[in-house]
DNA sequence: TATATATTTAGACAAATATCTAAATACTTT
DNA sequence: AAAGTATTTAGATATTTGTCTAAATATATA
């Protein structure tokens, strides 16, 4: 409860960012490193690390290390508790 | 385009905030005036107005005057945008 | 018209956030 | 082992955000 609330606080907070939320949509698509998702934007990679964090954190992605590569995936499952968040709005 | 993101950043910054998030849901429920829904938090007055400010500015609410009082409803079409969105991530 | 009620606006302030550069860590290759 | 590549951590800074109190605006009532 105390928790839900903190994780829709957490969630919701990484959605909070064009830039996180450009991230989720290119890791829809297919996994890719932290660099080459960094690649993508116009912004230094310290940045980058960060975004990852907070979107780490909220559990919409996860990372791997493979050699000396970080590679994240999409965590779908999480956006199914803001779906139901939203549908409770639904008329 | 720009306009769409423009307005993803408005509805996902007015939902990054639980207080917000709780307004919605007792909203979602019937409408109220400003001041039956200040009388729901811990928290003054104009921060609640200002609350409402950014919640009726992502278009999450509508405002209509009713002699003295002001009273807010939930516009839940707004929602059906962040659903769409949303879907985009089931698998 | 004077007073009370409802709400917002204005201005201030502390905390959170997004960004940067520089440095540290970890792995790979030569 | 040394040098190069990938990524994160640390620390700084400017901006945004949530909150407050005090004042302004608008409506209703006595």
């Amino acid at each position: 409860m105390s928790k839900y609330i903190n994780e829709m606080n957490d969630i919701f907070k990484a959605l909070n960012d064009a830039t996180r939320r450009e991230i989720l949509e290119l890791l829809r698509q297919k996994d890719l490193s932290a660099g080459e998702i960094a690649d993508a934007f116009n912004i230094s990679k310290p940045s980058i690390s960060h975004h990852l964090d907070i979107l780490r954190r909220a559990d919409l992605i996860t990372s791997e290390k493979k050699g000396q590569f970080i590679i994240y995936s999409i965590n779908t499952t999480i956006m199914e508790d803001v779906l139901q968040w939203i549908l409770t709005f639904k008329k």
